[in-house]
Order: structure tokens, then C-alpha cells, then sequence
DNA sequence: AATGAATGAGCATTCATTCAT
DNA sequence: TATGAATGAATGCTCATTCAT
């Protein structure tokens, strides 16, 4: 469990992420931000690394909770609608986790944090895997293209698009043109 | 023009990247990699950011040689198949290439640097959906979904492919088992 | 007089020593090694001078017991002949002692520390020159040599002894090959 | 070799570890004593433990030009008479040397540094060992001890007096008083 | 008697960059 | 064209100690 200050914490890095990028995580800027000294973040996690792994826990938890929303949904091509539509209002919510889905170049020095990192990613294309697996048995998928490729296309697809919407500096309605989007992957993959 | 001296220095902090990630590129290891002294790294590049800059310049130049390439093709579809055959051999033989394809995060912090990043893949795009476009007119690529989420769905599976390749640490044959993956991108966007 | 707790922080004390050296008794190591907080070490010492005089001061109680049972022998060479013995059989039953007799250095920063450091070493040599010149009246050892000399040189031979035992990692029987080195220390300073 | 400023370094390091002990060889200390920022140091040795190597080194050459000396003479008595000589001699214009001589609780913690420290002392005693050996073999030195136990006192001896004089704060004249102590030692073991 | 939270001061080290030669 | 020497600013982290509870 985590305590408040713990808490505190992870959302001071995310949204230090989100403001200035993984450099601008300091213990520093972190403390500052908090208003707290350099030492007390010694109190509460161990070291720098922790904090991350911290963070991008936090982030797997928000995906399990997408994912056991999605999966309530009936019909495959619904849930992939609906995890799009997930991804798209949580972003659009909370800029920060963007910045933390594409730190994995980052993350690259540490193996705990690359692990963590392709993992989070490889459990996401799994899942989609399976959904469209069962999606192609039930008739609404196309089965001319192998599941896994269809999952490597539409996770692709979101990443670039989230991806995009952050370099022009949330430019545009990452909502509404998301939905859009939706529409076009599912025509796509669609029977 | 580049001097002898200014294209060893970018190869260098090239596979300096790949080895270590950006975090590893530093005046220190560039100097030891090349064999000369720091201050000498100085008489060639004004700073560090002169030498990212000259990367993504050249990495720049290399997507630009590709397009020409791939626009001697004749018909839409073979130009997207090239398209995707080159990139793959290209990281396959250079994967240092893939670490600063995916170092936008790490150039946030200097806008010269995130311009051209985005630049870049937005000029990916932008090529793609002319290319995409003009094979919807002339009837071979589905009009059903805008001609620019077709783009986005295929340079977004390229990079997530790519990405996990390298996540794998090469761990499978990007060549061969990418041109796979190309057939059934053109199944799924053919008409 | 010291209550149980005292007793407690200078026992973690001394064997942190032992295990770490002086670099390794800091509050953290000190209160994870007994099982209570940093906090709680300052209700029991007011800081962590004052734990190092208090485990001088059993060290210091401990030669005194030593000195007190050695004159209960009859005869200078008896008494050299026990000190050793005790000495021996002190150090190799609990080796934390051997740390602190050497830890002068460490404490030269700090007077109090230094102060009674070099008093435990006088107080040694001074109890030891006392039982040469009795020895020497009685006509067991040598007078041809001065009595503080003939100390310094039992006192420096036992301290340099049981320091290469330490050194080597406790890789020789201190108490036996002990017996030896006494044996020919009594040869020497025998009339 | 050694550069002018690494020289430099190792004599600063030598004197404040004279003046503070070993706690006050800090970086900053280090380049404030010599004039020059704390990187600037970097560029001359790689890290602190480079610099305790560094004058550890240098007593252990200092220590082999002494022997070096003291082989020069005929007759083993007169060696070990001039050995201490050489020792009080050294440590009386140098007394930072004495401060180096028992840093070895301090350098428990770095195994290059340990390993180091024992070497040294080891060396002594074993250098003493075959020079008291030749000794009994030509008659000068009493045989009815070990000359590994006689090795062991006369190095101890040397070691405590000089310790002694430095706790008193070189509070009497090392060399007139040892004098005194070399011809006790030398009394002691002759045969 | 004990603790969770916090802190000022300090530490070894790294970084990009500059300057005199 | 190159280098040896140097630096200001920063980084992650540790230490002894304090304070409110």
C-alpha cells in the first residue's frame, strides 16, 4: 500500500514528466515541488529508481482498470471501442501519462524500469490479441491477417496518434478526433 | 557540407545511442569513442545540441533517400510495400537508427531539437497520405477510412514494430518476419 | 550506571564495528541492527559521541577486569603471562574489541574521543611498566633495560599481533599461536 | 609517473589527513587546500579511492628506499638499528607518514585500500624476518626465539612509539628518544 | 519510551563548456 | 587542428539530529 506522501510523490514526478520530460525529474525539482526537502524523498522511497517504478506501477494499474472496464463490454469490436475511447479520455484527462508511455528510451539504463516498460507494453498488445482472437472466432473480425498483426496495428495506431497530439502540444481534440479514429480501426479490422 | 571529422563525430554519437541510450551520449564518451580530446569535439560542433541537431539531419537525409526510392515504384501499394521494406533493412542493418526514431522524449527540453522531431514524423505521414491518397484515386486503396488515419495506422504499426524489435534486443528478424507483417498492412488497406 | 537499552546500543555498537568498520556505525545502521527507530537511539544517548565514549568506557572496564584478575598471579612474569592470556582469549571470543582498540584514528575529530583513547593506551603501558620494575626488583626480569621500554615493547608486540590476526581475517588461532609468541616474549625480558 | 599536480594531490591528501584524519579527506577539502575547484581533481585521478592508492603507494616506495638503505649496512644489528633510525627520522620530518602508517580501520571498507594496508605491514615484518634470520645465522641474534616472533616485537615496538608520540601531539623529540628505545630493542635480541 | 516526518549540511561525482597553449 | 587543465552548476544520496505526536 502506498501512503499519502507516497502518493504525493508519483503525481509530483508524472506531472514533472509531463512539464519538462524524464530530465527534468530531479530529486530537486521533485522536493521543490512538493515543498518538501531533498532528504524527506529518501523518507518514503528508496531511491530515484523506486520512484519510477513507483510511477509506472501506477500506470499498470491504470491500464488493469481500463482493461476489466473493456472486458465488460459484449462483442469485440465494442471493446476495442471502448478501450480506444479510455485511452483517449485518460490522456486527454492527464497529459502527464503520455510523457510516461514513451519514456521507455529513457528507461533503457535501468533494467528494472525496461523491463517494466515492455512488459506494460507487451501485456497491452496480448490483450488485444486475445480480443480480437475471440472477435474473429465470433464472426465480427477478419481472420485474412494474423490476430497479432491486427493488434500490433491498432496499439500502433493509438501510440502515434496520442504521440502526435503531444508534439503539437495537445493541438488539437484528442477526443473527439479520437473517436473518429476509432471508427476508421474498426472499419479496418471489421468482417 | 559536413567535414571527415563532423560525420565521424555524428556516427559516433549515433551508436553511442544505441548503446547506451541518449543518456550515454555525453562529450565525455563521443571523445573517448573518436579518439580525441573533448575540447576538440568543440572545434567541430559549437555544442551538444549542434551534434543532435546534425543527427537528426542526417537521419533526416535517410528518410529522404528512402522516399525517392520507394516514388520510382510504380502503383501506391508497391510504393508502401518498398516504403516499409527499406525502413526495415535499414534498421536491421543500422540499429542505431531505431533509438533516435524514438528519442523525441528526450529532446523536449531543447526546441530545436522537438521541432525537428516532429518534423520529421509528421513529413512521414504527410508522404504517406499522398502516397495513400493518390491510390484511392486511382482505385487500389480503400476510400472508405480518411486517407490520413490510413497513414497514421501504418507509420504507427511501423514504429510500434520496430520498437518492439528493438525491446527484444533484436530478438527476431526484423526482414523477415516485417515483410509479413507488411502483407498484411496492404491486405487491410487494399481495396 | 546503564540501563538495558544502554547496554543494547553499545553491544549493536561494538559488533557494528566489528562487521563494518567505524564508517559503518551510523544512527540508521544502529537502530535497524536493535529494531527501533533513529529517534528512539537520542531518548538513550544524547548523540552519537556519547555512544562512542560509553563503548570506550566498557572497553575500558573490561582491561580494568583484566588487570584486576592478572594481579592476583604471583610473580612480574606470571602477570605478563596472564594479561596476554586474557588479552588473547578476549579478542578471539569476541572480535568486535579488536576493532575498537584499533579505532584511534577515527576518533582524533572529536577531543573527548581521542582524549580517552589515549588514555586507555597510557593506562596499559603504565600497568605494565609497574609490573616490569616489580618484576625487576624481584630480580625475574632484566634490568638492563628500562622498564618502559621493556612495556612499550610487550604492549606494541601484543597490539601488533592481534591486528595482522585481524587482518588476515581471524586465519589463525589467536589463543594457541598466542601461548607461542607469549612464551618467547617472557624469554626476552627474563633475566 | 606521476604528474606535477598528482604529486600535488597526494602530498595535500597526505597533510590533511594529518591535520583532520582520514574523516577530513574530503574532495572539497582536497581542492580547496591545493587552490583548484573539486573537478578539477577528477582530472588528475579518476576517484578518491585512486588517491588513497595514490599515497598509499607513495609510502610503500618511501618505505622500500628506507630498506633499500638499511641493506646497504654490514651486520644485521646495525640494519635494524638503521631501519628505526630511517623510521624516526622520516616520521619526525613528516609526521603526516604516521597518520597513513594507521589509517587501516579506515580503509576497511575498500578492499584495494585494505589489501594495500596489510601488504605494507606485511612486507615490514617479513623484511625484518629475514634480516633477524641472517642475524642468527651469523651469531649476532639470540635463536632461542622465533625470528618471526622477534620480527613481530620489533615492528610493534617501532609501531606503538610511534603512535604514542603522535597521540602526545609529538609532545617529545622522537628521534633522541627513539635512539634510546633502538638500543633497548637491539640489547633484547642480540645474542 | 518510541515513532514518522523532516531537515541543513555535506559528500563523491558528472556534465557541458571554456581558455591558454 | 588539437589538447591539458580547469570550472560552475547540478545530481543522487547520506548523515546526525530535531520535533510534534
Amino acid at each position: 500500500m502506498q501512503t499519502a506522501r507516497q502518493i504525493e510523490i508519483v503525481e509530483a514526478a508524472l506531472s514533472l514528466i509531463n512539464e519538462t520530460g524524464i530530465q527534468g525529474l530531479t530529486i530537486k525539482n521533485l522536493s521543490k515541488k512538493i515543498g518538501i526537502s531533498e532528504p524527506a524523498i529518501y523518507r518514503h522511497y528508496e531511491n530515484k529508481v523506486e520512484i519510477l517504478v513507483a510511477v509506472l506501477d501506477s500506470f499498470s494499474n491504470f491500464m488493469g482498470n481500463i482493461k476489466a472496464n473493456v472486458e465488460k463490454q459484449s462483442g469485440s469490436l465494442s471493446q476495442i471501442e471502448a478501450m480506444f475511447s479510455a485511452f483517449f479520455k485518460a490522456f486527454y484527462e492527464n497529459p502527464s501519462l503520455v510523457a510516461v508511455i514513451f519514456s521507455e528510451e529513457l528507461f533503457r539504463n535501468e533494467p528494472r524500469l525496461s523491463d517494466k516498460t515492455s512488459e506494460i507494453i507487451n501485456r497491452n498488445i496480448e490483450f488485444l490479441s486475445d480480443v480480437i482472437r475471440k472477435g474473429a472466432q465470433q464472426g465480427d473480425i477478419r481472420t485474412d491477417v494474423p490476430a497479432n498483426h491486427l493488434a500490433i496495428m491498432v496499439m500502433g495506431t493509438l501510440r502515434l496518434y496520442v504521440k502526435n497530439w503531444q508534439l503539437t502540444g495537445a493541438g488539437f481534440n484528442l477526443k473527439v478526433e479520437g473517436e473518429k479514429l476509432i471508427r476508421s480501426v474498426i472499419i479496418l479490422i471489421s468482417k
